[in-house]
DNA sequence: TCCAATCGATAAATCGATTTTTCGTTCTTG
DNA sequence: CAAGAACGAAAAATCGATTTATCGATTGGA
């Protein structure tokens, strides 16, 4: 069709112009939809773009302009599920509006997304959609305020006087857990977490607490939370049942924290739900294949973004109103990990299949 | 520091330049790292450098050169922990060489596949890593052909006349993974996967098949595939099973294959390893807490991204060489989902905790 | 001492678009 | 019928860098 000798040089606006007989700036016009050209002018201009091949460069095309059409992501990381399917979502809502969205890691690390940050101001992007490795008050928001950059909080944030923020609302889904795990019986209950990422893991447990509470007011609800890593909440978790704690079940408020309490469970011989019971933040497509099937919260990966996006160019098109900050409803999946204490609690030890491991 | 009235219009090399009392063609020589510069003049250009706060805009420092530096890379998704961390490396990969990656995915469609590069060719992109759907010779390879753009194939791909190729290999790990099914004293598998993703599931199976009739000629091997997507998959699954048919192991050309044999296995109350063994292709962190723990065949993501943006970057270079066809090795992981058979196979139900679902 | 070669640095062209300014026609209107 | 408004399109400025061409000042050798 329309590409003849291609591979060489691209054709510039300067070889349709010419083409069409017209000027670079006529086809500029042309192409933006400017109605003030002559019909018959406008058409050889698309002709020529036909006949050529001819493609707006993006880049130079931006070169003009104070904010240019990117949007930057980014994600703690890309391998989970959740911020996986968000730079999906976010990758689409910004292709629709003719955006070219440029995602990063930050590797769970704030110095890395700060450098991330400065790179994303160098190309001087529209907007930045950030998750802040721990909360809204780190040193990458403060980098964007200090460079009057315009962009929009999510995940691991609830609040904040700068920027909009959207997030789930850990705090109901959490009540949510409370009420069914309170509703099956429990009166003693594992929380686990980590600490670091404020904002969230706080709502989470607070909403999970209060709820518990108010069912049962004599419900022990223990916590054991990391500040920094996955691995020492591991060591906290055996030595807690290595003490002989017996919660009947377990909230983790952190995807990484529910497959740290399956493999302590393993060690442990126990099985879901006659020994314990088990409820995570985070769903994944594996948890309803596994024999228990985990029950979890699911978070409403494209409602986030959406609104994210919907908030972020509200701000690119000059809106200056005060920060929204948004809570979008999360859904809890009841699933077999859950049951009713007092079923078998703690048989001591795999009593089937597999001997526990040392 | 050195930020003073930031948030303003950022200083451009003119405005270093007139600071330094220089042109600003020095200005780019000096941070070029040319030698023919005054001493005295460098080091004014660098105090004004720091004094502003000035970074060069990547996007204007493109424009002269007919190769951006942007490297694309297409993903089938991102939401598996395999293109995920594929992702994170191959950031990582680009950055340490002054490049920024632009990441996107095809969401399995070869059409969106062949919009996205596209783009990245209006983008002028130096080169582009490409995981493609379905394998070497679909549409986007063949744009990326017509187009004269370099690139590497990924993943999904064996061998190509026009690009280098990287990817694990999967006959090898097939082969060892038959060793194991087979010395285990299976002789009886079944292998499912997915067929439009031609070249290297075709040689997962044929390493798997040819390996175990090698070591066991008279071993039953049978085959489902499914064309488009994994649903016809579990249809076929289902009904394989519901004629009676019992293999004592299955080993499954993909991930979202072992989540289906897995759902499938509950469907029926069948338990690993003693009901049935499963050997998944592809790893992933829940694998190894779940139980049974699922046997599977880890790729070397690393060392697919390393040596895709070695030979990237040769190509970028200038290198014209005859395309090079990389195969990684792989691990396989054998977990507590193998066992031999014939330890009480199908029991005919769930024998503990769990009845089958309907 | 004078011309040429060398050195260091500046002015100007360039990349490929957009946007503003300018300019020539045509159409109104007094 | 001439002055001014309206229209359409071309010319030129602009974005922020890099690169080439140019230029002036030393330094060299003859």
């Amino acid at each position: 069709m329309a590409q003849q000798e291609a591979r060489q040089r691209r054709p510039s606006i300067h070889d349709v112009a010419s083409h069409a007989g017209v000027s670079a700036a006529t086809v500029s016009k042309v192409l933006a939809g400017v109605i003030t050209v002559k019909p018959e002018n406008a058409q050889r201009v698309f002709d020529a773009v036909e006949r050529l091949g001819y493609r707006v460069d993006p880049l130079a095309s931006d070169m003009r302009r104070a904010k240019r059409r990117i949007i930057g992501a980014i994600m703690p990381e890309f391998e989970s599920e959740f911020f996986g399917s968000m730079v999906t979502e976010l990758e689409g809502l910004a292709e629709q509006r003719g955006y070219t969205l440029v995602a990063a890691s930050s590797r769970e690390s704030e110095a890395r997304e700060k450098e991330i940050l400065a790179r994303m101001h160098d190309w001087r992007v529209a907007g930045v959609v950030l998750a802040p490795v721990r909360n809204e008050h780190g040193p990458a928001a403060a980098f964007m305020k200090a460079h009057g950059m315009t962009g929009v909080l999510i995940d691991r944030v609830l609040s904040d006087d700068a920027f909009d923020t959207v997030s789930a609302d850990s705090f109901a889904a959490s009540a949510e857990v409370a009420r069914m795990l309170i509703g099956n019986g429990h009166s003693h209950i594992l929380v686990i977490g980590l600490a670091e990422q404020a904002a969230t893991v706080r709502a989470r447990l607070e909403g999970f607490r209060s709820q518990a509470l108010a069912l049962n007011p004599s419900a022990r609800i223990d916590v054991i939370t990391s500040e920094v890593s996955v691995e020492p909440l591991r060591s906290s978790l055996r030595d807690y049942f290595g003490r002989g704690e017996r919660p009947t079940a377990v909230y983790s408020l952190l995807l990484k924290g529910t497959l740290v309490a399956l493999s302590e469970f393993r060690r442990r011989g126990w099985h879901c739900p006659n020994d314990i019971s088990l409820v995570g933040f985070d769903d994944a497509e594996w948890m309803q294949v596994t024999w228990p099937a985990i029950a979890a919260v699911v978070q409403p990966v494209r409602q986030i973004a959406s609104e994210a996006m919907n908030l972020l160019f509200r701000r690119v098109e000059g809106d200056a109103g005060p920060p929204a900050a948004r809570l979008e409803p999360c859904q809890v999946l009841m699933r077999e990990s859950v049951g009713s204490p007092g079923n078998g609690p703690h048989s001591g030890g795999g009593d089937r299949q597999q001997p526990p491991l040392s």
